[in-house]
DNA sequence: AGCTACGTGCTT
DNA sequence: AAGCACGTAGCT
């Protein structure tokens, strides 16, 4: 729920066009290209401008990213989604704050969105047929296959808590982001930690999500 | 049906 | 090793 949530209000003030007065960086730099739709793909006008902000530079894990849609607007501590949303109702455009929880319209937009709201949302709610993505990673619905012999290669899933996971935006310039037509793969700003390791790898099972702890990441959302 | 992005093989 | 391109799993 909250995830389209989320993704819906970053959607809706993109296309609204709000008038946001002006975000620092809201220069009108769109992509030329991508402008259809990658995931968020309004988040790639604005992230296509400046990748790190947004609260995405990594450098050091994201709390930062928290941290900063904290600072921003009164310590209120939203992330990024939440705060743009605030601002468009605020600048008049949105009146009804309402329309921005109703708002599935998002459709398709991001598929990794989702994913981070699955991964992280309440640990209490957990609908339990949330499907796949859970923290551990792998925990892709058994579902098909498998019976049959044919090892079918399942797809691993993103974490949803890593940093990349967690970043929104495509970089817009990266070599993935470039060649995304061809090449089918995220922005490499985004890519799973955990993917990046190799499948087997590891042990077991268990990846620790390499800073925020499981669900914990947006505990403060609530 | 269409999209995103993971896995993998080929190329650089 | 890194990057590119393609096939296709998974999802909407």
């Amino acid at each position: 729920s909250i995830a389209s949530f989320y993704k819906t209000n970053v959607n809706m003030n993109m296309n609204g066009t709000a008038h946001h007065h002006s975000m620092a960086p809201s220069n009108g730099n769109f992509l030329p290209a991508y402008g259809s739709g990658a995931d968020c793909g309004i988040m790639n006008k604005q992230g296509h401008a400046h990748p790190d902000m947004m609260g995405l530079s990594e450098g050091g894990s994201f709390n930062g990213g928290g941290v900063m849609g904290g600072s921003f607007l009164g310590g209120l501590g939203l992330p990024p989604g939440v705060i743009v949303m605030a601002m468009g109702s605020a600048g008049g455009g949105i009146s009804d704050a309402g329309s921005a929880f109703q708002m599935t319209g998002g459709q398709r937009a991001l598929t990794d969105c989702q994913q981070h709201t699955n991964s992280s949302p309440c640990p209490s709610s957990s609908s339990p047929s949330s499907s796949g993505v859970t923290a551990g990673g792998v925990a892709l619905s058994s579902s098909s296959s498998s019976s049959s012999g044919a090892v079918a290669k399942r797809k691993r899933k993103r974490c949803g808590v890593c940093g990349p996971c967690r970043r929104l935006i495509n970089c817009g310039v990266c070599s993935s982001c470039r060649n995304r037509k061809t090449g089918h793969q995220i922005c490499k700003f985004r890519k799973c930690e955990e993917l990046k390791k190799k499948p087997g790898g590891g042990g077991g099972g268990l990846e620790r999500p390499p800073s925020v702890p499981t669900g914990e990441a947006f505990r403060w959302f609530f």
